[in-house]
DNA sequence: TAGATCAGGTCGTCTGATGACTTTGCTTTG
DNA sequence: CAAAGCAAAGTCATCAGACGACCTGATCTA
């Protein structure tokens, strides 16, 4: 019954709902969009509200409003990539690249803790068997790593989190390319016993207990710090 | 030549005229703008003609509209029109938000009681002290508030953790403009009990325990946010 | 005095009507 | 047959009236 309690006036919503499926991919530029009168069955709101929320993306840059013509998605103005993620760009060192992903990991555990789904944590033992399975595959193993932490966060269920972590976790990446790749799971000994640090997590997330599940998470990530600073120079 | 004669439409034109208002400092920031109904007789146009424009110069962060409280000039963001969070959009709820802001927060603490300086310090028993002397200064008490959590944001010493605090903190108070506002400073009692978590937190600080500063400031905000759950209506 | 109530101002949204412009497909014409 | 002309449909642009939601400040009441 409790339908709406919606904090967004309408044309903020569907403003966002549509800047959604620009940044998404759903809609390319070029393409066309459907009329406003479409719009507003589509999304259950009259004309004026598609019309307002229309404006402000054009606005933003991107929708071109063609009168007679149609709505169409405007190519993205050039340098979103760098404007888009300004927080990220405060970076002065991997240092503090890493004590953030400290601070967002530790938080997202305990709030996994916290809203964990069953279905959350199917996923996330699925994960876990496929990194046992496969404890000597490299490859594999990494990018079960990035998947299982991506899955820690989704099962928070929050949406700014998961975007912060999804960005984070790309620069993190990024920064590290040159020197981290695979030594971390070169040899089966450390591939072990990332499985059971990370089980643990799991495990704690599964029992809904917020502070083992943080401090569980921060020694993980202690650790693996600790690995980057012995086996390589970067820190 | 340039034949850009084309007729702009309405829309565009009043808002090209308000812009220009808001650039040239005929308006300045906190100004409140006319009604709509008002712009509408001003500049010979409907109402949708002046709100699809106010939408479009919202979108582009000029303005702030409030609902049944008037539209008024915003604060020009300090990095251009591009500088945009995409990760607070993502935000369906003031939940959500309250929960990003608990897991940045306690992050901060921790990474606050392992990286301050004495400087930092003195910073924040200074603001601590004048929260002391006028417990009973509401608006004062709560620009010290806010004061206090962005110094312990600085005293990380992470850029990126104060940009996202910063940002996030703009965003909460927003939304919680219509309702937060005073009634929690409107009690002695209140002021006097937040004064002692607030030292609590910068005791653990001072004596570098990253787990009491980060597990303190937990307790005050689920305090705050109990607080918002009993006197408000909003969550 | 503190709290409840009420009225006026203002934003938020829906709707029907009308005009302007674009696209498309059909018809006319050389 | 092909090109020009034309009419209809599709779509955006704008207006005006009506209502609801919300905020503020003044008035009333316990």
């Amino acid at each position: 019954m409790s339908m709406n309690e919606r904090p967004l006036k309408s044309n903020e919503w569907v403003a966002q709902k549509l800047h959604l499926k620009l940044t998404s991919g759903e809609l390319s530029p070029g393409d066309k969009l459907p009329s406003v009168v479409d719009l507003a069955a589509e999304y259950g709101v009259g004309r004026s509200t598609i019309r307002e929320a229309l404006s402000a993306l054009k606005a933003k840059g991107l929708l071109d409003i063609r009168q007679g013509g149609g709505t169409y998605v405007k190519a993205p103005p050039d340098e979103p990539a760098f404007a888009q993620e300004a927080w990220l760009d405060r970076a002065d060192s991997l240092l503090q690249l890493l004590d953030v992903r400290k601070v967002l990991e530790t938080g997202c555990a305990a709030l996994a803790a916290k809203h964990r789904s069953e279905a959350d944590l199917e996923a996330l033992d699925a994960t876990l068997n496929e990194m046992a399975d496969r404890l000597d595959d490299e490859i594999f193993g990494e990018q079960a790593d990035v998947r299982l932490h991506e899955q820690i966060a989704g099962a928070t269920h929050n949406p700014m989190l998961m975007e912060l972590m999804k960005t984070l976790s790309e620069r993190l990446h990024e920064s590290m390319r040159d020197t981290r790749s695979l030594w971390f799971y070169a040899e089966h000994r450390s591939a072990s016993r990332l499985l059971d640090e990370h089980r643990s997590i799991v495990s704690a997330i599964r029992g809904r207990d917020e502070a083992l599940a943080s401090s569980r998470m921060g020694q993980h990530l202690a650790k693996v710090e600790q690995v980057l600073r012995d086996k390589t120079g970067i820190l």
